[in-house]
RNA sequence: GCUGCCGUAGCUCAGAGGUAGAGCACUCCCUUGGUAAGGGAGAGGUCGAGAGUUCAAAUCUCUCCGGCAGCACCA
């Protein structure tokens, strides 16, 4: 019998049958071992103890300690034991897939009625009774026209349309949990048994289209969330509780920002706090632009078809763009207008106004662009994913071989801005050619080396994103991660071959005749809305000083103080600080607790004492601690705070 | 847009065929209190909109509108 060497992580070989089963390995090493052995990790890759190993390789075996494999098993298996127990509950109920995904897993099952609220708690039953059965995992490869067979007799359409899928060079696997039979890649654990049954739980049920395809069946989904212990999967939820505690709508209510109302789905009422907020940050940004050797613009909200359907919008995104029609009993011409749903058009007018040089070039232009997009009702979320929205927009006009310091340029302008605002650290996605495009073949090449050296040379790697690029050109895109490890996407850097070329823009080159510039479109924030949004969660509402809306509360605490309350409020906003007082009839135990949850910065508190010496006791959000300092103390400090942090000294 | 759930006072929610409820916020009165809720009184509602069933609808049915979760979408 032909013999294998396989590599143990302390170094050592050893030489075994070939064929033989890390199960086998496992017992051979040690029988505690192998019953505590849930997988194996074969060359790097994820292997189940039942598989064969025929050839040399290094191997370790992994058991409930190895965090990854081990929540991949954990996931996986309690994805096939919760499809179990729904097909002994409904017999009637169709399979179809279920994966592993970030915290736990999904199953999609076809079935007339949507499962409730009380179904997932009789699901849940039924699977810890499945587990407490200890159930052996069993596995087998089978030929692929008795595995369609089977599903034919089974009627199982799902698993069939899975299985024509598969391609021939890898084999048509089975998995058993006890008696329970389901297609899959595997691997899995060795029983149910193996799964904490205290560490699970199934949270919600929604639609979700069968292959991810709008125009085919709904299914109905099941999620559920698994870690290795209970104490992990108690985290998880007190995570998801602080998550909720500062989601940005339940935020904006709570301390004034904005609201939305039927008559304007998708469009924010800005509130007088929200609005300081977003006016602070677009001054800041006004700021940087000038610095960074932008012009700005301003371009008109509603524009002609004609426009759209050069620029090629139209004919992509109609369906998704406000027409503006005027009535037409009163119209004295026939016009169909657009509400812009982007700015780039609009700065082409602008750039084709005059004979462009190549002196000119580049040319770097920004707008505080507002636009409209109908997006789909199910999408709106909070001021995150709105109808109308306002685009730090900027395009930059350049040659080709611009691109690379352009993009340079860019990174660090992004950068900055990005650290001003309190995110330290980013990632990018480098997104590159998708299957159908405009432009050859060697420009993209051009394009793709040009953004890829930029941002290496900016010290950064870039992520792949294969095939994600725009059909016009390769992109950047800047994600944030924000206090409690989520991704955002906010900045973007593209290269735009097309639009030039659509709406006819030229400069004139050193050799006196006429070229096509390229476009970089271009955005930090992305939309004021969504950055807000994000800002506020990030923060869970206790934002920056500069940024707080209300950034100090004079509060009295006997009436004969109001007078100097009034005087400390004025001395404050003389120096440039939101300052407002607060003399009402209360104490200030009442007062400090108000504006604490109004996330309020700072409340400074004058009582007689205070009077007398002109001074102000000083209390900052989410501390105990009081201070007492002078009057012109306290104006210098919370003025130099006030300062957004390009102004800053 | 699709599947499911939800819409009652400014906010958070209870009420599930028989005259609309609570807490907080609001107004007034008492209280001048030293760092996260002092006490009392009062006011506040076409129960998302429309239609239907019923002697009677916040409650049951249908249609719209809006929101939430997920899916799809995101120039």
């Amino acid at each position: 019998m032909a013999k294998i060497s396989l590599t143990f992580p302390d170094g050592g070989k050893r030489a075994f049958s070939a064929g033989t089963t890390p199960s086998q390995v496992a017992a051979d090493i040690s029988g505690p071992l192998a019953k505590k052995a849930i997988s194996a990790t074969v060359n790097g890759q994820h292997w189940d103890l039942q598989w064969p190993i025929e050839t040399d390789a290094s191997i370790v075996i992994n058991t409930m300690q190895s965090t990854e494999p081990a929540l991949e098993l954990i996931r996986h298996d309690f994805a096939h034991v919760m499809a179990r127990a729904v097909q002994e509950l409904w017999a009637d109920v169709k399979v179809t897939i279920g994966p592993v995904i970030a915290n736990g897993w999904y199953y999609d099952f076809d079935r007339d009625a949507p499962f409730t609220p009380e179904d997932l708690a009789v699901i849940e039953k039924k699977m810890k009774e499945i587990i407490n059965l200890r159930d052996p995992v069993k596995t087998e490869v089978w030929d692929r026209n008795v595995a369609l067979e089977y599903y034919r007799n089974r009627e199982e359409p799902y698993k069939i349309e899975l299985i024509e899928t598969i391609p021939d060079s890898e084999p048509v696997r089975m998995y058993w949990h006890g008696d329970w039979q389901d297609l899959c890649r595997g691997p899995h654990l060795q029983h149910t048994g193996q799964l904490p049954a205290d560490a699970f739980k199934l949270v919600s049920v929604a639609g979700a289209y069968w292959r991810g395809d709008s125009t085919r069946q709904m299914l109905q989904r099941i999620y559920g969330v698994a870690f290795r212990n209970r104490e992990d999967l108690k985290a998880h939820l007190h995570m998801l509780e602080e998550a909720a505690k500062r989601d940005h709508r339940k935020l904006g209510k709570d301390m004034n920002l904005f609201h939305f109302q039927e008559e304007a789905p998708g469009r924010v009422f800005w509130h007088p706090n929200g609005w300081t907020i977003y006016v602070t940050l677009q001054d800041y940004m006004r700021r940087q632009q000038r610095r960074g050797g932008y012009v700005e613009v301003n371009t008109p909200q509603v524009v002609d078809r004609k426009l759209w359907v050069a620029s090629g919008h139209w004919d992509k995104y109609q369906e998704n763009m406000f027409i503006v029609e005027v009535d037409e009993e009163h119209a004295r011409e026939k016009a169909i207008n657009a509400l812009k749903p982007m700015n780039c058009p609009c700065h082409v007018q602008i750039f084709n106004r005059g004979l462009k040089s190549y002196r000119d070039l580049p040319l770097r232009m920004a707008e505080f662009g507002s636009c409209s997009r109908y997006e789909p009702s199910g999408a709106l979320h909070g001021i995150m994913r709105v109808r109308g929205f306002t685009q730090d927009d900027g395009h930059i006009f350049c040659r080709e071989d611009q691109i690379e310091s352009e993009t340079r340029i860019y990174i660090d302008f992004l950068s900055g801005i990005y650290r001003d605002l309190g995110f330290e650290s980013f990632h990018v996605n480098f997104a590159d050619r998708p299957e159908t495009r405009a432009g050859s073949d060697a420009t993209w090449d051009k394009a793709e080396k040009a953004l890829l050296s930029a941002t290496r040379a900016a010290g950064i790697e870039p992520r792949l994103n294969p095939g994600e690029g725009a059909f016009y050109g390769p992109k950047l895109e800047f994600v944030l991660t924000d206090a409690i490890g989520r991704d955002w996407q906010c900045g973007t850097h593209q290269v735009d071959f097309v639009l030039p070329e659509r709406l006819n823009a030229t400069y004139v080159g050193m050799d006196g005749e006429k070229h096509r510039p390229v476009m970089l479109h271009r955005a930090a924030l992305g939309s004021f809305e969504r950055f807000i949004g994000i800002l506020i969660e990030e923060h869970a509402g206790k934002l920056p000083f500069w940024l707080a809306p209300r950034q100090v509360v004079v509060a009295s605490i006997v009436s004969d103080a109001d007078g100097y309350v009034h005087e400390v409020a004025a001395a404050l906003q003389t120096a440039g600080v939101r300052a407002e007082t607060d003399i009402r009839n209360e104490k200030i135990n009442y007062k400090v607790r108000e504006h604490s949850t109004g996330k309020v910065p700072v409340i400074l508190a004058c009582g007689a004492k205070e009077v007398t010496e002109r001074t102000v006791s000083i209390r900052r959000l989410g501390e105990k601690r009081v201070s007492t300092v002078t009057l012109e103390q306290a104006v210098v400090r919370l003025g130099q705070e006030a300062l957004p942090p390009d102004l800053r000294t």
